[in-house]
DNA sequence: TTAGTGACTGCAT
DNA sequence: CATGCAGCCACTA
């Protein structure tokens, strides 16, 4: 594993840590602000590896692009997300998808990468 | 080193 | 609108 790639999964998890509570932030956000703009799948897997490693992220304000949470049959995984997002303010509609015009958070800091 | 995987995404249908 | 699909890429075995 070379060191850009540990960068990039750092990055990540201290960029989702920026999240602040009541906003969230798509995967291919997270990616861009990572360096790696198409990378967003990626992100997608670095958020399920950190429910595994016990890691103080708040995983469930990230969503896809969508406004919709992203499950692949963890049904259950996916209702405790969106129970989380709704005790922070966050409503979803009939088909599952919030506003993110409303709550897509906004980074007010410059990231840079080398 | 190579091949397989997936909590993505944008465009086509 | 909802579905399908090819492209993408960090990570793993």
């Amino acid at each position: 594993m070379s060191r850009r790639l540990s960068e990039f999964s750092d990055r990540v998890y201290w960029l989702v840590c920026q999240i602040p509570t009541g906003l969230v932030a798509t995967y291919g956000q997270i990616a861009t602000y990572a360096g790696s703009p198409r990378a967003a799948r990626a992100v997608g897997n670095l958020m399920k590896r950190s429910l595994e490693i016990d890691r103080e992220v708040p995983w469930h304000r990230v969503i896809n692009a969508k406004g919709a949470i992203s499950f692949k049959g963890d049904t259950a995984r996916a209702e405790l997300q969106r129970r989380l997002l709704e005790a922070e303010g966050i409503s979803f509609d009939d088909s599952g998808r919030c506003d993110l015009e409303t709550h897509r958070w906004q980074p007010r800091e410059v990231f840079w990468y080398d």
